[in-house]
DNA sequence: AAAGCTTTCAACCGCGTGGGT
DNA sequence: AACCCACGCGGTTGAAAGCTT
C-alpha cells in the first residue's frame, strides 16, 4: 500500500486507490467496457495512468477475484508449474481460476519458495546421511500444510486426457479459447470427491508420462513417500 | 505500552512484444 | 524496415498490519 500522493510533473495521481476511484473505474467499465486503457483514465474523470488503471482493474476490481488464502490444491499447481515454468506467474496463474499473476508472485515469495528452499537443504542433507529420518519443525510443519486432501485429482487428469486444450500451454489464442479453459478449470475445482495426496503425486507422475515434461526433481520429490 | 522487527500485498517501474502505419 | 503506441509481464518497493521483545 502506498501513500496517495500526486506526480508534481503530470498531476496524476499516485499510491493507493480511494474508494472513489475504485467505484469511478467499474462503473466506467461497466458501461463502456474496455477499449483503450490509454485513453480510458481521461473520459472516466480518473486522475490515473492507463497503467495504473490496467491493473486495478486486472488485480482488485475485475470480477470473479478470488481473495484469501491459498488452498492445498493451488499450493500444488504452482509447485508444480513454477518447477515446469520458472517465473511465468501469468502463465501460472492462467491455471488458477480466479488468481492474478500478481497474487501467485507474492504468495510465492511469502510462502512457498521458503518451502521450497528449505526442502532443497534438507534434500541434500539427507543425501549426505541417509539414515537420518529426523525432522526439523519447519520441515514437519511443510508436509502437514501440503499433506491434506486434494480434491479432484482424477477427474481433473481424466479432462486433460480428453481436452485438446494444453492447459499447461503458456499461451492462449483467443478470448473465447480462454473461457473454455476457465470454465473447464471451475468444473474441476467445484465438482467430484476428495482425492488424497498420493493421487496428487501419482496425477504429476502420470503427466509427466504423458506429456514428456522433463520435471525438476525436487518438486515432483515433495509428494514422495521420502518427503513425508 | 511501546519500540523494533517482520510479513504481507497493493502498486509502481522498466522492459519486451506485437500490431498498426 | 523503421518507428510508434498500447499492452502485458516480472521485478521491486514501501506502507500497513502483525508479531516479538
Amino acid at each position: 500500500m502506498r501513500t496517495p500522493n500526486s506526480d508534481m510533473n503530470t498531476g496524476l495521481k499516485k499510491g493507493a486507490w480511494s474508494h472513489e476511484e475504485d467505484q469511478m473505474l467499474i462503473s466506467y467499465i461497466s458501461r463502456y467496457g474496455i477499449w483503450n486503457w490509454t485513453q480510458m483514465p481521461r473520459f472516466a474523470g480518473l486522475s490515473r495512468t492507463g497503467k495504473s488503471c490496467r491493473l486495478r482493474w486486472m488485480n482488485y476490481l475485475k470480477p470473479n477475484i478470488k481473495r484469501g488464502n491459498f488452498s492445498k490444491e493451488e499450493d500444488g499447481i504452482i509447485l508444480h508449474s513454477h518447477s515446469v515454468l520458472g517465473n511465468k506467474w501469468s502463465a501460472i496463474a492462467s491455471k488458477l481460476p480466479g488468481r492474478t499473476d500478481n497474487d501467485v508472485k507474492n504468495y510465492w515469495h511469502a510462502h512457498l519458495k521458503k518451502r521450497v528452499n528449505h526442502y532443497n537443504m534438507n534434500s541434500k542433507t539427507t543425501e549426505h546421511n541417509s539414515t537420518n529420518t529426523s525432522l526439523n519443525s519447519f520441515h514437519r510443519d511443510s508436509i502437514e500444510e501440503i499433506k491434506q486432501p486434494v480434491n479432484h485429482i482424477d477427474k481433473f487428469f481424466e479432462s486433460c486426457l480428453t481436452s485438446e486444450d494444453d492447459i499447461f500451454s503458456s499461451s492462449s489464442t483467443g478470448a473465447s479459447e480462454d473461457q473454455e479453459v476457465i470454465d473447464f478449470r471451475y468444473d474441476y475445482y467445484d465438482t467430484g470427491s476428495p482425492g488424497t495426496v498420493d493421487d496428487l503425486q501419482c496425477f504429476w507422475q502420470q503427466l509427466q508420462t504423458f506429456e514428456n515434461l522433463e520435471l525438476g526433481n525436487n518438486h515432483l520429490n515433495m509428494f514422495s513417500d521420502e518427503f513425508f
